[in-house]
DNA sequence: CTCTGTGAAGAAGTTCACAGCA
DNA sequence: TGCTGTGAACTTCTTCACAGAG
């Protein structure tokens, strides 16, 4: 209901509520309930339906959600009119990986620019990206790009994070293990796959699991 | 100081311990407290305290905790005696990129065995890992293998995830955009890419962020 | 002194359960 | 009737602040 500050556990589920709106809305669906979009992201319906008050009173009472109202309200929220632009720095399997999602076809995002230690790559393109060498990342002018995706060894982690503060990012998606110490106004959200890996083992481990199946 | 049950958020931060403890043993260090730790991880050291309070008494009033001994004892707690075999389905560029992981060094586990729909990669081998065709994945013997990587493209996913299930997995880190469904005591954690940066972004546009610069 | 371990307070997130609108 | 939106309860997590051990 308020537009005040949506909580941090909320904003993290809105993207997946979008997606999974875009293929209901794709394949013809009108109206869904909340119980009926927690059952396809796995989430309790209570939850779904305070996430999404506090975008506003979007649903009908003993209706539902309207699938396309509700999917232009969160393009809306999301930014999703926009292009991001995002560069990516270390074009290894992963970098390589990354560089062939398709992060544009469903959330307007776009890796436009990947810089690489490798003089093999720098030059060629992969997906639609152009690879330049990583002594350019200094130089260039990012003035377009806030967000960057750091994937490259651990050992150039930290210095490479430097650059990327001094170019102007505020935002970087760290795929290394290093935990990077950059300015309190930078914010870093870390994918460490291995810890994800190890946490995995070990919930598996230590909590028997009667719950439901998820995260 | 009980060990009932850890906390999950608790558990989440143990392998990120284990890893920066590790390195800080290679490279000579005795002993540690709460505040110099959470400087490297960036956790609140009252946070870093509790935390490893639930595992038992593990520092000295007056000292802090011994890094050789917390690393052993947090060893044991993540069995990080025991290798963890895992296999992976999918061996696209992301899923190249986890057989090239180093998963072993830091964290005794091993992709022993990785399976691909693609017959040009069939037979070779990647890392250490043999990849063998997906038909196989239904009457291979996994029973030494409870935990899954899931790399395939979204179509296939829920498709493979029956079968993974169905040769006794009982983890499964699932890197497709699809929400699966399984039995509820089979654990799914969802590695979700497009998610990840959507959701940074959304951050860096909402959340003006004087707090420190973390996840 | 220094630094842990923890009671107590506080903050954040989830779920229940139901009034009330369509 | 079938559903949302939300008070209120509950659960989980974080942080403060300090007694007390070394």
């Amino acid at each position: 209901m308020n537009q005040d500050k949506i909580p941090q556990a909320t904003a993290k589920r809105l993207p997946l509520y979008y997606r999974v709106l875009q293929h209901l809305s794709e394949s013809g669906k009108q109206r869904i309930s909340s119980s009926e979009l927690g059952e396809v992201v796995k989430i309790d319906s209570a939850t779904i339906r305070r996430d999404l008050s506090h975008l506003g009173a979007l649903g009908k009472k003993g209706y539902g959600y309207h699938v396309d109202r509700l999917l232009s309200f969160l393009r809306n929220v999301l930014n999703q009119d926009e292009l991001t632009k995002v560069m990516l720095v270390g074009v290894g399997n992963l970098g390589t990986a990354l560089l062939k999602y398709n992060f544009l076809k469903n959330n307007n995002m776009k890796i436009v620019k990947a810089y690489d230690t490798n003089a093999h790559k720098v030059g060629t393109t992969i997906g639609e990206t152009l690879i330049f060498s990583i002594q350019q990342l200094e130089t260039d002018n990012h003035d377009d790009i806030t967000v960057a995706i750091l994937a490259v060894p651990a050992e150039g982690a930290q210095s490479v994070a430097d650059v990327l503060v001094s170019t102007g990012v505020s935002g970087i998606l760290n795929f290394t293990p290093v935990r990077l110490s950059v300015p309190n106004d930078i914010r870093v959200h870390h994918i460490d796959l291995s810890v994800e890996l190890q946490t995995l083992v070990y919930f598996l481990n230590n909590y028997p699991l009667k719950e439901p199946g998820g995260e």
